[in-house]
RNA sequence: GGAGGAGUGCCGGAGCGGUUGAACGGGGCCGCCUUGAAAGCGGCUAGUCCGCGAGAGCGGGCUCGGGGGUUCGAAUCCCUCCUCCUCCGCCA
């Protein structure tokens, strides 16, 4: 949410960013049109109430001395009828206003490149170099598979499609990705764990900003308030709704391990193989709660640590400045992180790092103070994967694929699979290995 | 799911419907005293919104879990929702 004030005075530069992000900015003069009528009913009203407030005190101080104080009674009775009204009429602007803002994105910081689509992404650098195969390396769909370690089948016969379930192995693989991020996050990077809920209410979801909006892409719990959670971003952002930090306390820094949903409503045929795209998929979230003077810093750190994930599996990757087009919703500037797939011959998101600024916080009423200031502000939100634990699953098995099949474990992780050094291949679906 | 109880400022804890934005205590901060500290004494100690102002600031509105109602006037009365606690049931 932007500053209602720095809209009004700087509608131009907000025209800009609408225009830069390739959406319509025909809405803004109807909107500063009826912010001006709010502010007028606002005045409005509360002239009437000091009076009110005033009229109050005198007929306390008329009772108190056994006076007569109907004439003023009556007179009040009047203007608090039409205090209600007023007040109804502001109400109703405010609620348009907030509606409103609600929906419009945030402004993309000065060093992100302008640009319309995805293709004019700017890449950042490159770490790692592809590994080279004497075989035609296959997409961790294949093998996967024939590595016992994914069943699809099994998965669309309990819930549907883009659901998979993890066998023997593979289960552990996926678990045991997900025990070293949080280890290398919380011991080596001072991050704070946390395990939140997987189901959230709809605030929740309106101070990242995923609501009102994309509505469409969640799963909702039938006739209730729940909504499974799309991104610990969510719960982990606002674990500080309606909070104040101490000055002293930031950057602060929280990881959390969840699963996520995403109902990948208009993806239709797109990425339906594998595990790319899920419904469910889990995530390793980085959050850091920082100053405004801090946060272009600390997104440099917070990316940083998501890549040493991808540096300690030796998985090669690159990093990508976002473009205004193709930045999201409530961020004002993103690093992608995208992992070398051989099976794929591509480079795939595995990571998006934002700044959000001061957007959620000031959704979710998250704000700072400086000791001895009265006046506190709002801090800077800033979140990343670190990773998806899905898609690294796969990035191993496409990476350290061998020509007989097997897979071998990078080292960084084989204290967390009891020191299997290599998955071997076996013949077919696991379970179906009892029938 | 059933039956009770409770939600007030940083914390504890008062509060006959009318100078109560809120007594009192604790904590914190500042000052006095002291070689230093403690004790003692004095003072200060919410946020947010609207307007005016270059700014320091000034004027006003709102806020006693959330929302609604009664009333000239609500922390105080009524309704409703939420959260927490106790007992029963059920469960991991």
């Amino acid at each position: 949410m932007l500053e209602l004030a720095y809209l009004r005075e700087h509608t131009d530069r907000v025209r800009k960013a609408l225009r830069d992000r390739g959406l319509p900015d025909s809405e803004l003069d109807a909107f500063l049109r009826i912010d001006a009528q709010r502010r007028q009913a606002i005045t409005d009203v509360e002239g009437l109430k000091a009076e009110r407030n005033r009229a109050n005190a005198e007929i306390g101080r008329l009772k108190k001395e056994r006076q007569d104080a109907s004439a003023l009674m009556l007179r009040m009775k009047e203007v608090s009828a039409q205090i209600k009204q007023l007040d109804q009429r502001a109400d109703e602007l405010d609620a348009q206003v907030r509606q409103w803002l609600l929906t419009l994105p945030n402004l993309p910081h000065e060093s992100v490149p302008v640009g319309r689509s995805p293709a004019e992404n700017a890449e950042v650098r490159r770490w790692g170099t592809p590994p080279a195969f004497d075989f035609e390396p296959k997409p961790h769909w294949d093998s996967g598979v024939s590595l016992g370690l994914l069943d699809f089948e099994r998965a669309s016969k309990m819930a549907g499609a883009r659901f998979v379930v993890y066998t023997g192995l593979g289960a552990r693989l996926e678990r045991a990705l997900a025990d070293f991020m949080l280890d290398v996050h919380g011991r080596e990077h001072g991050y704070h764990e946390v395990l939140p809920p997987f189901v959230i209410n709809s605030a929740a979801l309106v101070g990242t900003g995923q609501l009102p909006r994309f509505a469409g892409d969640l799963f909702k719990l039938g006739d209730t308030d729940y909504w499974l959670s799309p991104t610990a971003e969510v719960q982990v952002t606002n674990l500080f709704r309606d909070q104040t930090f101490r000055a002293d306390a930031l950057p602060l820094k929280f990881c959390a391990w969840t699963a996520n949903f995403r109902s990948e409503a208009g993806s239709y045929g797109k990425e339906t193989r594998g595990i790319v795209r899920q419904h469910q998929f889990q995530k390793v979230e980085l959050v850091k709660f920082a100053r405004p003077e801090q946060s272009y810093d600390e997104l440099e750190s917070l990316t940083q640590d998501a890549e040493v994930i991808l540096q300690k599996l030796g998985l090669p990757y690159r990093v990508v400045a976002l473009c205004t087009g193709d930045l999201g919703f409530a961020a004002a500037k993103t690093y992608d992180l995208e992992v070398w797939l051989p099976g794929q011959n591509t480079y795939k998101e595995i990571s998006s790092c934002s700044n959000f600024e001061a957007f959620q916080a000031r959704r979710a009423g998250i704000r700072y103070r400086v000791p001895g200031k009265s006046r506190s502000d709002y801090v800077h939100t800033l979140n990343g994967s670190g990773l998806a634990v899905g898609r690294t699953w796969m990035a191993v098995i496409e990476n350290y694929q061998q020509a007989d099949g097997s897979v071998v474990i990078p080292e960084a992780l084989r204290p967390y699979m009891g020191g299997l050094e290599r998955l071997e291949p076996s013949r077919g679906l696991f379970l179906d290995t009892f029938l």
